[in-house]
DNA sequence: TAACATGTTACGGT
DNA sequence: AACCGTAACATGTT
């Protein structure tokens, strides 16, 4: 389900149970869970599509994947949570079919920050820089690329591509700088419109090529990819609107 | 109703 | 070694 901005929506919810103590711990986890129990979770991250619990000595990855999930303070699903972890006054958070590992050491120390685009220390110099490292990725891919565009997923890559005109089966290095430059400011500025369109329930409804049949622009029949790129994604774009960068 | 999807990792083969 | 393709996982929606 979750795209990076998702992930921060939860970290906010889920902000609550910062600084409080563990009372309770469930779930089907194969993870040594239980020693979480009586713990005080010292802060609630998230970096990219990584949600993370800040246990000071240690911590915990969760990442939903494509269909995982979360409830905040309600105990009627009939699922059994991966993990729950109930807090005092009966709050507790559950996250469903989810990866969930227990990691050692500090969170601090785990991730590269500036490589998140909802993170405060985002890096466009140094995102453009690795970039150039990968000239012959097709820019679908180089989207998707966590290691550079941590948070970003395959709604955000279809919306930004249409949003700076450029055909998904483009080659990073045929873009022109000033393009590339587009490419990861808009990486880090639609997730920021994503995350408010969600936060508001009107996410959908601000598509432009996403999941869609025709560019909103005049109505052109758009292209469709079902597996594109090395990773096998979906692909939506506009051939009258985005241009396709290739090498000479 | 069956197929599909906002994702990632593991593994085997070339 | 690097790269490729497929399978695996898991669940709400159309």
């Amino acid at each position: 389900m979750p795209e990076g901005p998702s992930i921060v929506l939860l970290r906010e919810a889920a902000g609550q149970f910062a600084g409080r103590r563990v009372m309770a711990v469930a779930g089907n986890s194969k993870q040594p869970i239980y020693l979480l129990r009586s713990r005080v979770l010292r802060d609630v991250r998230s970096w990219g599509k990584h949600f993370l619990l800040d246990f000071g000595t240690s911590w915990v990855r969760i990442h939903f994947g494509l269909f995982g999930s979360w409830r905040i303070d309600e105990d009627a699903d009939p699922r059994t949570p991966r993990l729950h972890l109930s807090f005092s006054r009966g709050q507790s958070l559950a996250v469903y079919a989810c990866s969930v590992k227990i990691m050692d050491g500090a969170v601090e120390d785990a991730y590269d920050w500036s490589a998140d685009v909802m993170n405060p220390a985002w890096d466009a110099k140094a995102a453009r820089a690795k970039l150039r490292g990968q000239p012959d990725a097709l820019v679908a891919d180089a989207l998707l690329d966590q290691d550079v565009f941590a948070g970003v997923g395959n709604i955000i890559k279809n919306e930004v591509l249409h949003r700076i005109r450029v055909d998904p089966r483009s080659v990073v290095g045929a873009l022109p700088s000033r393009k590339l430059a587009q490419l990861v400011d808009q990486a880090r500025i639609y997730s920021f419109d994503f995350l408010a369109w969600k936060r508001d329930f009107v996410l959908r409804k601000h598509w432009q090529v996403h999941a869609k049949t025709t560019c909103p622009r005049d109505g052109t029949p758009l292209s469709f990819a079902k597996h594109l790129g090395k990773r096998h994604r979906r692909a939506f774009w506009c051939e009258a609107c985005q241009h396709r960068y290739l090498f000479e």
